[in-house]
DNA sequence: CGGCGAATGTAGCCATGGCTACATCTTTTG
DNA sequence: CAAAAGATGTAGCCATGGCTACATTCGCCG
């Protein structure tokens, strides 16, 4: 207990602490922030393989607003992490937890925006913030929110 | 119109695309994920000076669970962008600009946390959701949090 | 007043996520 | 059936955000 500043002797006592920010709930918004790239690609991948028969590098790469090599890269990071398979000038698949991740993020993506709207929040702005927060949100938080939506009239 | 594969001949028809997904949906959330840490940063030191009169590095290290020259470069990045100063072995101060982002950012943790519990999400989950939630909550959906807020009894 | 030890700074490594430029492959098409 | 052109792959660059290891500085204390 050595240290540099001697207490700048300001207003705030030495009170408990009122908050004591533990450095988990940061680390945990950290590593959230990881997956979340993750979610929107099984995700588009999904939507892509629904609407058009298949994912191409191309068609994610245009959708996501991002240059192809950057999807290459995501893609190799998915297979890694088994959520898909892909063979070279070939287009993207999910395996079966990809796809099941998938319909996870689906599903709590539009809870989100129902929530959202039933808020009040203009339907274009719900999209636009959920496409962020839906990373965000704990399978607590989201019974909370499907609990709320089917309790209202 | 050339490319490699020939519509593989799937079920869905060529409707016209039921959602369209706008890349820059995408790329709002992505950059909102850049701007998240420098508020986590800014709401931090203003938490650290109100409740010690300063902020030091290894305390914000400490608080955001992270090694200090993790820390250091962050707050040098803040110091680009306008938001602290600081000196070699001096703690790290906010800037107006600094602070009133701060303010800002303690304000809408506050609602989105008191929304959530109003929703019936527990209070640890709410708090640890928030903290990555907050920073992509639009001042547009924050106002819809706050009038959800006031109006209910 | 001289050290010791904690706090800070600095150097340099790694992974992620973007990018551009260029090489290759596949499909279309002439 | 041979280009041409679009789609993918690959290499290599940059910034951010983490880390460890090591060098400095500062403030207390003996
Ligand atoms: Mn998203
Ligand atoms: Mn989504
Ligand atoms: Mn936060
Ligand atoms: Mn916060």
């Amino acid at each position: 207990m050595t240290g540099l500043p001697p207490e700048p002797a300001s207003s705030p006592g030495p009170e408990p602490t009122p908050e004591a920010e533990s450095p988990d709930r940061f680390a945990q918004a950290r590593s959230a922030q990881s997956v979340a790239l993750i979610e929107d690609y099984v995700e588009l991948i999904g939507d892509l393989i629904a609407e058009q028969g298949e994912a191409r590098i191309t068609d994610i790469a245009q959708r996501l607003g991002v240059a192809h090599p950057t999807v290459t890269k995501a893609v190799a990071r998915l297979k890694r992490e088994g959520l898909a398979n892909s063979r070279p000038y070939r287009g993207v698949f999910l395996t079966e937890a990809g796809a099941a991740l998938a319909e996870k993020v689906r599903t709590r993506h539009r809870t989100l925006v129902s929530l959202l709207v039933a808020l009040g929040v203009p339907s274009d702005t719900a999209e636009l913030d959920a496409e962020g927060m839906e990373h965000h949100v704990s399978d607590v938080t989201l019974a909370a929110f499907e609990a709320y939506l089917a309790a209202r009239d």
